[in-house]
DNA sequence: CGCTATGTATAGCAGCGTTATGCCACACTG
DNA sequence: CAGTGTGGCATAACGCTGCTATACATAGCG
């Protein structure tokens, strides 16, 4: 039921239809009643699904499978990021609404954790010099979002996210230390393979 | 009454009180009506709140007096659109809400284009080389805009803004072809005053 | 078998945005 | 100056929302 419940409102969220708490009860097939004993009420709820959400992120982040460059697996995780992003554009909003109070923080930032690690290899293999992981991958990550949110805001077209994540992902390793053509290199191949 | 309303619902987000159509009414001293003879309803309320918002952000850049050195012009225009943000969280996150559809989508681009003006200045001082000012400036504010929501959203503390924004600024500009050492220093200059 | 406890169905509450209706005040016209 | 529209607001009601109090069913256990 919980599930159900769950997973009923990440596929309205999808549908864009709005996720009102009848028509959830009434397309599950229970009542009203069965989201206050399962979670607190519909703000329990969305934290369940935001939650969700970053469950399915870390799953789509743990498919990429690291090579012997760690930069193109950044720049690869970054496509994997971006593509989740675009497949639910309205589930990722709703992740963000309210990131800050989830009921398992600690598990949502397990997408983060996979971005630090690839960092730090980077860092290990020595593309990265006098780095630190976490803020690479803070500074990556932030540019990102913020572009995946204006181009799922129709502020920016679709095509803005082939134009400038290449770009800005290739300006934040160069700027961690790692060369220039070499850089661009791996991000081409992380991003487009 | 138009703009009474506007910057009422407009202090009402400020405040983080849930800014309801009968509590708009009541504190501007009027009627429910009184929303829809000026607006088309709330979601026509939303989009002048909107606007209104885009329009002090525009004001606000328009206060950063130009320089020599348009690299520094760029990072002080960064910290004034962060201190804007930052002042009205609530505010900064509806504008973006549905940035989409705005009443008048060409004032909002004000703001906007006094990047893209200063990163123009740039290209021209032979700062920036081979480099597109409209690209330069939407990289400079999704990377911005990523960061800025992160820690509205309390995701990121607030110190992550002054330890991050002026490496991701420097990035950006670097990789636009601005010497390494003197971009720090612009950025610097221009983001701390 | 009976008792308990957990989860669900039902019905009703206050609040929301929206809208139909009626009134009132002001501007225009002969 | 009186008569007549017309635009803007107050009032009240409608359907919807999330939420909750209450009654009922059903599964587990002594």
């Amino acid at each position: 039921m919980r599930t159900a419940l769950i997973e009923q409102a990440a596929a309205m969220l999808v549908a864009r239809e709005p996720v009102t708490l009848r028509a959830l009860a009434t397309r599950v097939g229970t009542s009203t009643m069965a989201v206050y004993t399962h979670f607190d009420g519909m703000t329990g709820l969305w934290g369940a699904v935001r939650q969700e959400g970053f469950a399915r992120l870390a799953r789509r982040l743990a498919d990429v499978a690291p090579t012997d460059d760690p930069v193109r697996d950044l720049a690869a995780l970054g496509a994997a990021y971006a593509a989740n992003a675009l497949e639910h554009p309205a589930l990722y909003r709703a992740m963000f609404d309210a990131a800050a109070d989830l009921p398992d923080p600690e598990a949502a930032g397990a997408a983060f954790g996979v971005l630090v690690e690839a960092a730090g290899r980077a860092v290990a293999a020595g593309r990265f010099v006098d780095a630190d992981p976490v803020a690479v991958a803070t500074r990556q990550w932030a540019s990102g979002h913020g572009l995946l949110l204006l181009v799922i805001s129709e502020v920016l077209p679709r095509e803005a996210l082939a134009e400038h994540v290449p770009a800005l992902l290739a300006a934040v390793f160069t700027a961690a230390g790692d060369d220039a053509r070499r850089c661009a290199a791996s991000v081409q191949a992380g991003w487009s393979g």
